[in-house]
DNA sequence: CATTATAGTAAACATTTGTTCACTGTCAAG
DNA sequence: CTTGACAGTGAACAAATGTTTACTATAATG
């Protein structure tokens, strides 16, 4: 029952990207006092799902998250109720909001390393990268993902693909980059 | 300038998770009058950073969501303003949160359709599934994922594993699926 | 039975909210 | 030089907010 009015909660969060107001809350739950509110969200700060700070109400990261289980050999995971972590995605694949963006891939020159047409990944935009950075390049006008490598005889930097069809590229002149890979996201179906 | 204090506004609600109420933004923003605040919202809601429904404020998608630029050809993809779509990777992954859990992904089994050890995949809980899709299944004592198959000669379901190095799992009696993987993640480094 | 906790109603209240109005200084364009 | 737009100040205000207090009904416990 409680649960349920926490769904709904949920619910009103995800769709209009805030928490209603306690008179909101009446309507929301069916309460026709204030004080019913007023008492249960009170539990749900103690449950840690809200809280207030400054006297405003907002989730907390329990709230939105979903329970991330680890490799459990026997039983039912999602039992485990210490065990359980709380993840958000964009939290946790999102390092720099202001300098990140995302990139539908296309083509095949990563499958090696398990990046597929139409998976989405994460770029982080900046002009220099590691060796064995994935990275996001231009190359004769073209966008392409590919691994920055040095090639330690010939003494210089080099790109590339995962995929043995695809030969190595070396740059010409110089090396434009413009992001580095920081995950990879696939939908499926 | 208003650049800056859009970021400072999405700092304040990636910390809290809430939006600052008018009085808050005097000092976030070293105004010394409402007014001001007042006029820069409206300026926020207009450009669809924000919204105001039933008189409360929240944010837009705009105004958490990353970039998702699709395939360029010529010219730094992030340029083009007008194909910009926007998208958060919660919304975009999870379909159904109340029944989904992430799961940390253990073995080499599926190495074979892109998910490696230490990924992370989205199972949404079912007790069923349809020929072909990825599974968390226990078998053995132990959850393991695998593809959900049909052998048609045998006309029974069985597991199988995206590597050849291990072989086709035939139940005994019957199967037990607890989810169905309905998105990877992974993050790079 | 009596008791105690739980879930909710109802009314009252100080505080805070978002908004409005009148005004000021600055800067660029005609 | 004037004009108008822009960015911000300061004060005022009705409406809504979260909280408190007192009370009721129901169910569970011993």
């Amino acid at each position: 029952m409680i649960q349920d009015r926490l769904n709904i909660l949920k619910r009103f969060f995800k769709k209009n990207r805030r928490l209603p107001s306690y008179s909101e809350m009446l309507k929301l739950f069916g309460f026709s006092s204030k004080n019913a509110v007023f008492k249960l969200i009170n539990k749900w700060v103690d449950a840690n799902f809200l809280k207030k700070d400054s006297g405003k109400l907002a989730p907390t990261s329990k709230f939105f998250a979903l329970p991330l289980l680890g490799n459990i050999k026997a039983g039912f995971p999602i039992l485990a109720e210490e065990n359980k972590n709380y993840l958000t995605l964009d939290e946790y694949l999102i390092g720099d909001p202001q300098s990140s963006f995302l990139l539908k891939v296309s083509g095949d020159s990563m499958t090696g390393v398990g990046i597929f047409e139409g998976d989405i990944v994460i770029v982080e935009k900046k002009k220099e990268a590691y060796i064995g950075d994935i990275v996001l390049a231009q190359i004769d006008n073209e966008w392409t993902l590919k691994i920055f490598k040095k090639d330690r005889v010939k003494k210089m930097v080099f790109l590339e693909a995962a995929n043995p069809h695809y030969p190595p590229f070396y740059p010409k002149r110089e090396l434009q980059i413009y992001g580095v890979v920081r995950a990879v996201v696939r939908k499926i179906n």
